[in-house]
DNA sequence: CATAATTAAATTGTACGCAATCAAATTTTA
DNA sequence: TAAAATTTGATTGCGTACAATTTAATTATG
């Protein structure tokens, strides 16, 4: 005995989630490449298109990423002209994001991109959402399991 | 009319699915620092645990990955003396991949993670079994639309 | 109110992840 | 069987991810 115990990789489900989400990025990849943008490029944009003016901090906690991939991101989209970057004039320490005109552009080059990928899935919209409320119910736990 | 079509962040699923693989990846460390691998270290393991002596290209068709990500992986493991990469002498093209004894030895270290993921993730072994099987399917769906 | 503690970003270093390209080996086919 | 096509893995370059450290700014505390 023992022996025996570990699972095969198709049997783990962080495993599914991994390579579910690797597939995710290959289906947007030819949509995304229409707009020169990747994929968490996109997802800080769903978030800024949402609501501007929001520091790096709250854009991180939007997309549970730290500094240390938000900075250089987002510098690539200044740079490219879609976003702009300044410090908050009564908090000089948080950094402020808001969209250029050409960054508020974007998105309307991206509206055929939901319902293509929603498409994609194969899900009817209640399956769609059922199951992403498991996953945000997972990750959920998962995140409040660490602080101890 | 043509504006208001564009979901949030949280509405959709694969964002969800995006940051459950991260909050995985975050519960997955503290333990996997113990035996010094990373996730898909680990993942590689999986594989290799399960059946030794593979090509690069099998354990990239199993982990969904290409061999700009297997072959630098692979070869950090084997600077380490954890696994073994030689030509297949019938078809000098492949690379056999196979465990050293190091390598082998890791897999008793690596008993417990199972059970305190699952432990972490809050579900029932049905109820992680059915979420694991829809994304599965739903990775599936997506790999499949994009072969066209 | 001076100093300690905290907070927000940025930086550095390591490790994926993938597209594009390349080289070598094998297989096809003309 | 010689040339073309395919296959396999490695390499390069770019863009995440994140831990750890650093710097600057703000807040808490004695």
């Amino acid at each position: 005995m023992a022996d025996e115990k570990m699972p095969t990789i198709d049997q783990m489900l962080c495993f599914a989630v991994y390579s579910a989400g690797h597939a995710f990025t290959r289906f947007y990849k030819p949509r995304l490449d229409a707009l020169d943008l990747t994929y968490p490029q996109y997802l800080a944009f769903l978030v800024l298109w949402e609501r501007d003016d929001i520091t790096v901090k709250h854009l991180g906690e939007r997309l549970f990423l730290d500094s240390g991939t938000i900075t250089p991101l987002i510098k690539r989209l200044e740079a490219r002209g879609l976003v702009r970057r300044r410090r908050d004039e009564d908090d000089e320490r948080q950094v402020r994001i808001t969209l250029t005109e050409a960054g508020r552009a974007l998105r309307a080059k991206a509206f055929a991109i939901p319902l293509a990928v929603i498409e994609g899935t194969g899900l009817t919209l209640e399956g769609g959402d059922a199951l992403r409320a498991e996953l945000i119910a997972l990750r959920d736990r998962l995140d409040a399991a660490l602080e101890v």
